[in-house]
DNA sequence: GCCAACGTTGGC
DNA sequence: GCCAACGTTGGC
């Protein structure tokens, strides 16, 4: 079992618009970058993710579970992009905030923190744990 | 293959 | 709304 980031502009596509596509889920297409791309590669079904909203929000908002594996975006015909299907699994409690993660110092070195502008991201399994508990949710029963 | 110009993301 | 960081493109 691994963990993911997902990073969303809510005005774009938000937890909301995910937790209404239910069991069903949803391409997370659209990403155009091959770092992200490469990422959503190493994911297996099953694996869980955080769900991020940038920009206004900086703030994780929920948990998300991969239910494919990486295969082509189907909004271009470009082959080099592919994406994974995730659907919403529970909210957080309490959101935790970018902030809250910069304010501590055992969670500095988290790509979210040092490499912004990276859409989709690994998250381990030390600070999956952390970030789970600060939003109120026992990572044991996920 | 280098690098200037340009575009995009996302924090502030 | 601004701008830093970073990715991409294209001229040479």
């Amino acid at each position: 079992m691994h963990y993911w980031l997902f990073k969303s502009e809510p005005s774009t596509w938000s937890w909301d618009d995910q937790t209404a596509k239910g069991d069903a889920g949803e391409e997370w297409d659209g990403v155009r970058n091959y770092q992200a791309r490469n990422v959503m590669r190493e994911m297996k079904k099953g694996d869980l993710g955080f769900f991020y909203h940038s920009q206004k929000d900086r703030e994780i908002v929920g948990i998300v579970e991969v239910i494919a594996e990486a295969h082509p975006d189907s909004t271009t015909d470009d082959e080099r992009w592919e994406c994974v299907d995730i659907k919403a699994v529970k909210p957080l409690e309490t959101p935790v905030t970018l902030s809250a993660i910069k304010a501590r110092e055992d969670l500095s070195d988290m790509p979210l923190v040092t490499q912004s502008r990276l859409s989709v991201q690994p998250v381990l399994r030390e600070y999956w744990d952390k970030i789970c508990r600060m939003g109120g949710v026992d990572p044991e029963e996920l």
